[in-house]
RNA sequence: GGCGACAUAGCCAAGUGGUAAGGCACGGGUCUGCAAAACCCUGAUUCCCCAGUUCAAAUCUGGGUGUCGCCU
């Protein structure tokens, strides 16, 4: 089986993905497949740092700026449209280049991992919901224990209420259990071979500031009205998650002033941020370069020699 | 200067004689169809300081220090 290189640049939101990503699919000749759950959305591009057409310097990007925010979008979706335009790309010849910090999709896709068809049940969730208000947790993982001994053991130890919903859905609507779909959603061998490339910062304090000053210059290109926008007009069960609107809806309500939902912002960025890293670190095939001790040239330079000797034996 | 209140973890804070609740933040972690989400774990040998009462003090008493409020 014949694979398909792809480059793929990871890390935490405001490390320098972007940046990197265009200079680098400039010079291997590449397109740009976005692996950002919020960034797929239009008119959500301040509070998402969207690149701007300046940003992206004539590189196709794809994956982003599509979907409209009343409308909700799953991994299975995203997965199913990157395989897609990864084929397409690779197909003229360009390298595709997978950059996004949604680690969850760029996991998926990499992975090859399979989604069978489930048809989301809007009623059953509810159902479930109304079960777990009235009985608790533990009754629902009891229903689960009777049916899936692996994930009983699994959910149980950290009762997340939205995984165990789903675990029970995913045995209603298919008559399969999450463990088993698990195992077979690792059928198929990847068809990629990949280049991982994860930007962090070695001080954390570092990335921090760097995020603090990105939120304020946020606010300073207009986040307020794209807020507004946003808070007013129909959003979808994902888009409403982006970080920088619901913060400032406190504040166009008078409950809070305006300076702590800009520093809640920051908050709710940093500890993003702090998740993202836990995700990506524990992928072993990342090569990491710190932004705090390589210079951008640096950085571009090691990343170019990277590709090339895995992409292009030189 | 006088009077009063308060002083408990980074912050907010409960506790009024029986061996330091809780929340937030920070830090660490989980992750297979909403993932910028959701969830889990973690902190005070000590309660501003000193002395005293008591079997026992964050809790009571005296003194000191600090903060806030009111008064002249």
């Amino acid at each position: 089986m014949i694979k398909i290189n792809v480059a793929v640049i990871v890390g935490p939101t405001a490390s320098g993905k972007t940046e990197l990503s265009v200079k680098l699919a400039k010079y291997f000749d590449g397109e740009i497949v976005s692996a950002d759950s919020m960034q797929i959305y239009k008119d959500m591009n301040i509070a998402t740092a969207k690149p701007t057409v300046l940003e992206q310097q004539g590189i196709k990007h794809h994956l982003m700026d599509f979907l409209d925010p009343k409308d909700s979008f799953s991994v299975a979706e995203y997965c199913t449209l990157a395989h897609k335009v990864i084929k397409d790309i690779s197909s003229r010849n360009k390298l595709p280049i997978v950059v996004g910090g949604t680690g969850l999709y760029v996991d998926s896709l990499l992975n090859n991992i399979t989604f069978t068809e489930i048809k989301s049940d809007e009623k059953l969730r509810g159902d479930l919901y109304k079960l777990y208000e009235g009985k608790g947790v533990d009754y629902l993982l009891a229903m689960i224990k009777e049916f899936d001994q692996e994930s009983y053991l699994r959910l149980s130890e950290q009762k997340n209420i939205k995984r165990i919903i789903r675990c029970i859905e995913v045995f209603e609507t298919t008559g399969k259990t999450q463990t088993q779909l698990n195992e077979e959603s690792h059928r198929f061998e990847s068809p990629y071979n990949t280049v991982k490339i994860g930007l962090k910062s070695k001080d954390r304090e570092f990335l921090y500031d760097r995020i603090n000053r990105r939120v304020d210059m946020m606010i300073d290109t207009g986040l307020l009205d794209e807020a507004r926008k946003f808070l007013s007009s129909k959003t979808s069960v994902t888009s409403v998650q982006a970080i920088g609107y619901k913060e400032l809806a406190l504040y166009f309500d008078g409950v809070m002033p305006l300076e702590e939902c800009i520093g809640k912002i920051k908050m709710n960025t940093r500890r993003y941020a702090k998740r993202q890293l836990t995700w990506f670190l524990r992928d072993e095939s990342i090569i990491w370069m710190n932004i705090d001790e390589l210079s951008k040239y640096e950085i571009y330079n090691q990343s170019i020699d990277l590709i090339k000797r895995n992409f292009y034996n030189g």
